[in-house]
DNA sequence: TATAGTAATAGGAATTATTACTGATAAGGA
DNA sequence: TCCTTATCAGTAATAATTCCTATTACTATA
């Protein structure tokens, strides 16, 4: 995998905040350091960046699918009021019953819906 | 909420099976009993039964969104090599840290991923 | 058994998110 | 510096879902 400006810039932008973006977010980012960058091309490297586990995907009730640049295994909230996608720790789960039926478990995605502390108010 | 004969057969189909269909296959299905429902429909009715609960929705990396008739809690295994869509039981989970911070948790899925137990071989 | 009011429908157009295609460009090795 | 080939920009196409509008069905009341 060549690293291109306009890979190494889309990952830089991922790895720079601890928050989640769908690709129009990160198209729009991206294009302050690379203007003339296409939509496809964000595309293209999100999926050649999530093949190589350098980010992960966060997919939830909403149309869009979100990048996270933080790959460390962990629990995603998402407000069913404001939308904002919060992190949390995992609490530990051991999907033996899955393993102990003879599926092999890769990877697992929690995410929680409900109300966060600012929409509480 | 009307019973409309549309919504009834939409949510027999998916009560009748144990399994996970998106909305196409849902309204093929449901076509060779009312063959001029229109995939509005299906759509339009499937959320009002997942808005009032009757039938749960399941996100996965795939695009398209897949319809669970099966409401009681549970997690779904996505094959990576078939993509089939497999169920098992939730292993217990409080998220006590999350409500701890003052976030309210109304539901949480789980999803998988991996290799089943048939692609294995 | 009309009639009015409301809700739901079919059918198709529109929108949104994502993927595919094509000729041009540039990354990285020789 | 040159060559090969992955990647690029730009654009068209596809897939999934939502929206719109005229029409139909249901419900309650007269």
């Amino acid at each position: 995998m060549r690293l291109t400006h306009q890979r190494e810039q889309i990952l830089a932008f991922l790895r720079s905040k601890r928050a989640h973006f769908n690709a129009v977010e990160i198209y729009d980012a991206v294009r302050e350091v690379i203007p003339n960058i296409s939509l496809g091309t964000v595309y293209r490297n999100l999926g050649k960046l999530v093949e190589d586990g350098e980010i992960i995907t966060v997919e939830t009730e909403n149309r869009s699918i979100y990048y996270d640049g933080y790959t460390i295994p962990h629990t995603h909230f998402v407000c069913k009021k404001c939308n904002e996608i919060y992190d949390f720790e995992d609490e530990p789960q051991s999907f033996k019953s899955v393993s102990d039926k003879g599926f092999d478990v890769e990877k697992h995605r929690t995410v929680l819906y409900g109300t966060c502390k600012n929409c509480k108010k």
